[in-house]
DNA sequence: ACTCCTCCTTGAACAGCGTTTAATACTCTT
DNA sequence: AAGAGTATTAAACGCTGTTCAAGGAGGAGT
């Protein structure tokens, strides 16, 4: 673009080349990526804005990146590195809490990377790492065989399904603020039809309204786990009841 | 549609006057729609192809939907229609067992659902029809109050993280079959660091090798689902110990 | 029979997307 | 000084979701 300027006659007419950063790097094109999909969310994140954001061509992304998705792969790998795979002293029992706990706190700092958990296998060195480690936990508590897959697979699941709940109820939320005024009116209509139609539902509705989402999230989640792990603990005690 | 042919004059110069489907209806649009989403995923679906699909330009769909976001929703509460909200006769355990497998198989029917589900509040009919009869059983257990909620949403939990763990696996094998003879070698060589780096997962990875996924992960969610319907068994028995 | 009105559909356009490619500039090696 | 290789650009392709002026078609009113 500014080479246009240039090229002709006295040199210091055609100065400042651009003082592009000439190093571009993974590390850096992922870094921007995570910021991007924190920022804006799964749908804010295209190439041309990751480049724009560094200051260089769409196109130049893919000397590093094969494609898109292989640069999600890396953002997703990349925001798993912060979950604490905590070696804690303490009982596999905890440990494993903890780790649980570590995995969904780190999800609900990047919601996007639910989505791409959703539609990607990750097979990323930090995503085996977590892997090992709570295989380790388990295997501590007494699990082995086809158990232990079947153990650490229901942890993971209630850490993922948890945070799909909790996002998709804070979405809602979120919409429902949103919108114009006139809205409401539709949304009362509908709900007498649905306390009509279901009334379990109503009066759990009912008592939901006043309460704080995220405390009300977090003591599901504990809620859940604690019933997973005492449900695990059983199991362990009678196979190996060391 | 042969109506066309009829009115006045050379019938066959004025001839084929485009037999549209006069009658285009959210009902079909969504018909369309799922059938796209099921055969091509959720990449597959776009609405020039709904259109197409329908003999119809693009710009026709938003007379009925207001946007694509509105169409995945429909298309998401159209099949939550197909789970079973079977009324057993049997216990609340075997009732909610039930409900739950009803739900996993048909989130595997139609794995797009998945990633919709992650992005999207369903506040749909069907969807609150489910939570109801989800409820209801709980209540018999004699759940109450907020543990109803956080036990409900345990259930639910492990569906949902289960099947996610699935097609996530299914797609990485679909992915690894894919690809040419060259990768093999690179994947050997990262494999073996691997095993080298994390001995337990290492292992299990080792046993998986050979395992049929499907008898596999309902193995795993039946392991996980019994885990949960014990540690709920617990305290509802403690709570209410009618 | 004629007009009007509303419903529905079209076709074209807009801006943005992921990705490819030829050309180019810069740096390092020979 | 020439050449190889690396890193970047600009432009293009075909696709996407969405909007909008234009117009055809069916029914109602007169």
């Amino acid at each position: 673009m500014p080479s246009s300027e240039s090229s002709g006659g006295s040199v210091w007419l055609r100065p400042e080349r651009p003082p592009r950063d000439r190093q571009l790097t993974r590390e850096r094109i992922v870094d921007v990526a995570v910021a991007v999909l924190d920022a804006e969310g799964h749908r804010g994140l295209s190439m041309r804005r990751v480049a724009t954001e560094l200051g260089v061509t769409a196109g130049s992304l893919y000397w590093y990146v094969h494609t898109k998705d292989d640069l999600l792969e890396l953002a997703l790998d990349r925001v798993l590195a912060e979950v604490r795979a905590g070696a804690g002293t303490s009982g596999w029992r905890d440990g494993l809490a903890a780790l649980a706990r570590s995995n969904r706190a780190m999800l609900l700092r990047h919601r996007w990377a639910l989505s791409e958990l959703t539609v990607r296998p990750n097979l990323g060195p930090n995503a085996l790492t977590l892997a090992e480690a709570g295989l380790r936990l388990l295997e501590r508590a007494g699990f082995a065989g086809p158990d232990l897959d079947a153990a650490m697979a229901a942890v993971n699941d209630h850490v993922v399904g948890a945070v799909i709940a909790e996002v998709a109820w804070r979405d809602t939320l979120a919409r429902m603020g949103g919108t114009g005024s006139g809205w409401a009116e539709q949304a009362a209509e509908y709900l007498r039809q649905v306390a009509e139609r279901h009334p379990t539902l109503a009066g759990r509705m009912a008592a939901t309204g006043e309460i704080d989402v995220e405390r009300e999230s977090e003591r599901r989640f504990a809620f859940g786990l604690d019933c997973l792990l005492d449900g695990l603990a059983n199991r362990c005690a009678a196979s190996s009841p060391s």
